[in-house]
DNA sequence: ACTTATTTTTAGACTACTCTAAACTTTTTC
DNA sequence: GAAAAAGTTTAGAGTAGTCTAAAAATAAGT
């Protein structure tokens, strides 16, 4: 009965592609998030419905049980504290911790997880700024806007990413942008949509939409 | 060319049974070591051989190559560092870690093992008083005697221990036995081998042939 | 040395996960 | 509201690792 790293990753991403809301996801969308065709899917998804894992019916797309839910979250509190570890820890860089973390979050044991959580100080959020859910599954609630959303002459501040991915985070590196600075938005470009910012208040730059519909912020 | 987790761990057992002067191992032995069938042994054999990581020939059992034993090193330095780690960071007890560091021990970055080692402080000798190698491959030496050859009237020093299962680790912290407790031999029974011997000159306590063959001691 | 016992290897099969190609649903478009 | 397009599932097959049963090779006993 216990689940392999193959299940586990199908239940995590389940979960991310599910948003919060809990909506279907689509065959199409797991075969792109898991790298495999969407054959190799449909066969995951009898399995897991098979466990009770998923609310599974041909062509509609799935959502977690109760269960599965409990266990993605599960998955995703081990990602998130590895990556915490990774970069507080062992002084990696934001860019650099999410594929070890991907490997790290299926070490089973739950005592190996309670004891890093107590070691690290029970982080709330990860180094990109995702919340990170307790031994119990809840998680601490945050809600954050796009830097996309933002307004004219609004002042905000950087509390994480959408884009997890290497080449974004180190984009934001060369550009000064972290978790935590602050971002005054000067002037949107009409045609573009790109932004002229301020940073920290010493530091101007554009940002293009691109970069800004990945960056969240909360007023301030 | 990357190699499997199951990979993995035929080097690491190739070399743990193939003892320092680098011994043939049996099929059997793997079987047994690997928990599967002889049968399945010869199979990974086989692949092993393939990939130029071991050097065998059908019925005369196998030993590393050079490649072959550094990958086995570098598995080996990788589980005694998540073994100190999960002891001097997380505060496991030593006889809670094995398994975990066996999951541990397959993540693959180098990068990870290296800045681990370096927040650890580089320590040369894990829980159990095994030796780690450096990232070279390199151990550091010790020789130590077996409890159990060690005279009558000796004083030595509890170094490490080569039974790494929870029973015999729980039952030497219930006898109050730990790595740098001096033990004196006082009297050993002719009849089973069994010594009596007095920890730390405060406690005096019987220790079976059993268990004092797999203490490792120093003269001191 | 020759027979017996033990060890090891081969042969064929099974599970978990993956694939391609073809068939089948659902959605979109006109 | 039928035809085309897009999305999904079935069918059949492949790889990694495992198994049992049987054959082959080595080691042991007298």
């Amino acid at each position: 009965m216990a689940n392999s790293f193959t299940e586990e990753n199908y239940l995590k991403i389940i979960h991310n592609l599910s948003g919060p809301e809990g909506v279907e996801v689509s065959t199409n969308a797991l075969a792109e998030g898991t790298s495999t065709r969407a054959a190799s899917v449909t066969d995951m998804l009898k399995k897991l419905a098979e466990k009770e894992l998923i609310n599974y019916k041909k062509y509609q797309g799935v959502t977690l049980t109760e269960t599965g839910e409990k266990l993605a979250l599960k998955i995703i509190r081990k990602h998130r504290l590895w990556e915490v570890f990774l970069v507080e820890t062992l002084g990696f860089g934001w860019d650099e911790v999410h594929d070890i973390a991907e490997e790290l979050e299926h070490i089973p044991s739950d005592r190996l997880v309670d004891r890093l959580a107590t070691f690290l100080g029970n982080p709330q959020f990860d180094p990109h700024g995702d919340p990170i859910p307790d031994a119990k599954g809840n998680m601490p609630t945050a809600d954050y806007r796009k830097l996309s959303e933002v307004t004219e002459g609004e002042k905000v501040v950087v509390m994480g990413v959408l884009d997890h991915e290497t080449p974004f985070l180190q984009h934001l590196d060369r550009s000064g942008v972290m978790l935590g600075c602050r971002v005054e938005v000067k002037e949107i470009n009409d045609y573009d949509k790109s932004a002229l910012v301020l940073i920290d208040d010493v530091k101007t730059l554009f940002i293009s939409q691109e970069v800004s519909k990945n960056l969240l912020v909360q007023r301030l």
